[in-house]
DNA sequence: GTGAAAGCGCTAACAC
DNA sequence: GTGTTAGCGCTTTCAC
């Protein structure tokens, strides 16, 4: 039965093994030459007395949280999710928790998880930005760890942890063109330029490259813009591209949950997917494999890219400031499912 | 440009607003009494030196960290980040920040969250259990502000927010009763009896009440036992059920991911949805209401959920200790859609 | 090897 | 209304 909390201190641990606070300390923190009988008494008196660290007095002497802020746009989104999660796995086997914030497609949110890293909460900073402005940047250069996830690149002095996007669309668009496809509808995809560096944007042009690349003709039409990325988004596309009687052999969804709706939609319309339609995705987020039929998509590896993030900001706490830019980039890798066999 | 994180204490607040610490302190904590002229000094000098507050040792000195932990079994399932997200906002709408654990369904990992408990950096735990074992609630047995999420109902002192699992799981069943279905298979039930109190056993309990309750003969072969509650296992089920011959025309599947396996596999197999057999499931997950048919199923309320629990925690934090055991049954929903119309 | 003691930056009790 | 000051519990020199 534990007394409320911990009442009881190093202090008291000390006096009961008849040794100075700083041993106790020095136990604690495993640190060498100390007698085995000290060790021992140490140790004894911590379990009898059931003795607990204070983190927020560790924390203030030593500067160290030991948490990272992970500021992500929506855990709703799979893809976020399966990320946040393998970011907390990662962190945890490295001794550090993770607070996780969710800016909902927010800036002030977004510029707030910025903001409030002076106050010594967390460590450091992985930030996926999403709705932050150039004009925002400036909040970000300071000296705090921090690791940027995603492919926008503000001019922001710290190490990036980018999807190879434009690659990966064009190989999965070179895919499609191996296999024969020559009218490839993208979902999600932005026709003309913007300015913008989204992820929408960035793979249209890896998309168009491949085209390019293999002289096949770019036709504008073939690009359906969705409002939002979701399932429900991707199954309107389909339901226009059918009424718009546009021709086409193979959808690039730009996200997987885009291309679960475009599969559904074909399906209830009747098309034969993969061979009148060949359909892809991007993201392989875990469902995608229990489509019915299965999906191909683009593996970015989140699994590496929260390795990547986690190990640059704590390398950046322990060494005690921000890295410099740099751009580190997870591998990536075509996964060839049914609905697009390889 | 900020300089590195804040070197500035508000002793060099005080000095530079020509005024004491111990009002400094008053002002950032709102504290009443105080000049319109001190404030606005204070105020300029905060802005000027770019000063933030050291939550480690105000954590220290107050005892509080203001972040709670969240400790559920898999963020990659998406009834725990939906959960989470809303646990997230909840949270941070009333100025606390979430370390979100994740415990992959392991009951190391549980016993760990529970046990870091006493070690200050969070102010309470809110807990969704599922491999403790009774023998383990002992190290729940504090006073640290916690509450129990799910139905798992240990002998466990404390407020435990629950899901009507037995009474969605009935009203579900009555539904389909209502539209005729006599033959209901459960995907992902539970047969015969088992002590243990899972979701699983609980929900399909209260399909086998509302049965008795109509009349209607139980068939334990119409329960599908699965190995997991992923969609896959749900196609799985279904494969099984039509290779076996089963006759059934409804299918209720224990929470919604089961359920899209069911409707994907149903479909890829020629069975007309809700025609020739209707299906729903339990959860409500955002998606589920863009799969094709669009599911019918059972709304646990999540964010009712996330906003009890958090009150409940914070409530208790801030009286000053954990609160006695009780029972907060969040509302429950039947959200009828195309799967099965009412 | 071990211990004494000086703070880390803040809050709150109390004095003015 | 405002200032002084004593710690919160720990880590870390620096003596011994």
């Amino acid at each position: 039965m534990a007394r409320r909390s911990s009442r009881i201190t190093m202090a008291d641990v000390a006096h009961a093994a008849g040794v100075s606070v700083a041993s106790v300390s020095n136990y604690l923190n495993n640190r060498p030459y100390m007698t085995d009988d000290m060790r021992e008494r140490i140790a004894s008196a911590i379990e009898r007395l059931g003795y607990q660290v204070n983190s927020s007095a560790r924390n203030l002497r030593s500067g160290r949280t030991h948490l990272i802020k992970l500021s992500i746009p929506d855990l709703k989104q799979v893809y976020f999710s399966e990320l946040a999660e393998d970011v907390l796995a990662e962190a945890r086997l490295r001794g550090y928790g993770v607070i996780v914030e969710s800016t909902t497609n927010n800036r002030e949110r977004e510029l707030d998880s910025v903001n409030s890293m002076g106050s010594h909460t967390t460590d450091g900073l992985i930030l996926s930005p999403l709705m932050m402005r150039q004009a925002d940047v400036h909040l970000l250069d300071n000296d705090i760890p921090l690791v940027v996830l995603g492919e926008r690149l503000f001019d922001v002095s710290a190490p990036h942890v980018v999807i190879a996007n434009a690659r990966g669309a064009a190989m999965m668009t070179q895919h499609l063109l191996d296999a024969g496809c020559r009218r490839i509808a993208v979902v999600g995809g932005v026709r003309g330029t913007r300015s913008e560096q989204s992820s929408g944007v960035i793979r249209t042009q890896g998309y168009r490259d491949a085209l390019a690349q293999a002289g096949v003709a770019y036709d504008p039409q073939l690009i359906v813009e969705t409002d939002g990325w979701g399932s429900r988004d991707g199954a309107d596309a389909v339901r226009r591209m059918l009424a718009d009687q546009l021709e086409f052999d193979a959808v690039f969804a730009l996200n997987d949950c885009l291309a679960w709706g475009v599969l559904r939609q074909l399906r209830a319309c009747g098309v034969d997917v993969p061979a009148k339609v060949r359909v892809v995705g991007f993201d392989n987020v875990e469902e995608s494999e229990f489509m019915i039929p299965s999906l191909t998509t683009v593996d970015p590896s989140k699994r590496e890219i929260a390795r990547l993030a986690v190990e640059s900001v704590i390398q950046q706490i322990e060494s005690g400031t921000r890295a410099g830019a740099s751009m580190i980039e997870a591998p990536i890798e075509l996964v060839y499912r049914e609905s697009s066999p390889c």
